[in-house]
DNA sequence: CAGATGCTTCGACCGAGGTCGAACCATCGA
DNA sequence: TCGATGGTTCGACCTCGGTCGAAGCATCTG
């Protein structure tokens, strides 16, 4: 197959309503069930199964099987970066959404989420946003870098900084924000260090992230998120 | 329009192979007309209309009135972005290509091309790579960063180092090499300035790029580019 | 072994959309 | 004003693919 088929055919794939809501379900990071993708979409089954066959078999999906559940993710971290490109594009022209029916759980996740590998959300953006006001990112829509001041940062987290410095920022257009938070290798050891130190709790069945009080607190002092303190 | 519908709508443009070859033959940042997309895609002139019409619709392209011309482009770096996303994804998991006559063009499109407002293929990854080889920048998958030593290096090209270091350098996934060139900031810069100086020069009809004789000898001392020697 | 549950395959239906020829509109040159 | 050329609109055709119910397969539980 050509590459130009090759990138039709993706785009076919991203093309379809439903395959598209299961991709969106599934940007979170985790691994789902065919049921609970297929809810998540509001097909039947049979639909469900049909699609998630196909991108499987195009290598955008990756399934595990545990049992009688099979547990499908995005195959890879390069296609998660490629959706959110698309995700990019369409949120800039995108009309404005209808606020319906805003419950608490819509709420959370505008204050926090997980995209991926790492947070996005208001508080997501406003760590990124504390980080390059205080001179410990330097960001850019093409990349960023990591500055001797949040290396410091990193090692009061206990997270390795890596030997070559400056090379794990990635901005990440947010969804809700419209702008930019931390992906890349930082975000992702953000993420694992709040986690592990159990600031933040993933919710199940949602990509919202919950913050402890304890986390609360951290979170707070760490990038003055005045937010945080109310 | 919701988000994911938005999303769904980009994937089926970019869905369809006709559309697709458009994008692509797009995808070095010149303006065309819509009879060369529809020479580029294979497809009569009352189907080149309609897809062209979608697409800007869209906001994917623009188009500039000239007299009786209608060019079309690339609406934004963000679009092109989206679309090197894609390719990405798409080069890494296409069967090998069965090369068919090979001609001189397919040869020059493979030693040097433009990709949208930045240089690609052979010659283009071992620039990057001689820069990264002589710690001029530094590469990840996420971003990069370029050194001391390589605003010493923009310096004599007469580029202006700006004022945040390190911010401008996009890897970006080279479709003929499956490596990476240099995007972003950096990469356009660079293009731009082998371009005033008459180092390249852009052929008609094509994404191919030549090399003058004085590029090849600058560019072969300047990026120690054994293979401009021979 | 038997029932329950998760998931897939099969077959039939149906709507969406890509394609082209013909005709039409817009702009340029003489 | 009158071709000539670039580009679009219209209408008819036809294929492709998304959808679901029914049935079948696989795996766990009792």
């Amino acid at each position: 197959m050509s590459s130009v088929a090759r990138l039709a055919e993706i785009g076919a794939l991203i093309g379809d309503p439903t395959r598209c809501a299961m991709l969106v379900a599934l940007m979170d990071g985790r691994a789902l069930t065919a049921s609970e993708l297929a809810r998540a979409a509001g097909v039947t089954p049979p639909t469900a199964s049909s699609h998630l066959a196909q991108l499987t078999q195009a290598d955008l999906l990756s399934v595990i099987r545990q049992g009688r559940h099979r547990y499908h993710q995005i195959a890879s971290a390069e296609v998660a970066r490629m959706l959110e490109g698309l995700m990019a594009v369409a949120s800039r022209t995108a009309a404005p959404q209808r606020v319906v029916a805003t419950g608490p759980r819509d709420q959370s996740m505008r204050d926090l989420r997980t995209c991926y590998d790492h947070l996005a959300g208001r508080h997501a953006v406003a760590i990124a946003d504390g980080m390059a006001a205080r001179g410990q990112i330097v960001l850019s829509p093409d990349g960023g870098r990591l500055t001797e001041a949040g290396e410091a940062l990193l090692r009061t987290l206990s997270i390795d900084v890596p030997a070559e410095p400056g090379l794990l920022v990635r901005p990440c257009l947010d969804w809700s924000e419209r702008r930019f938070h931390l992906g890349g290798g930082l975000g992702a050891a953000l993420q694992q260090a709040f986690l592990t130190r159990g600031w933040i709790r993933r919710s199940e069945g949602s990509r919202a992230v919950s913050l402890s009080p304890d986390g609360r607190r951290a979170l707070a002092d760490l990038f003055d998120l005045e937010a945080l303190r109310a």
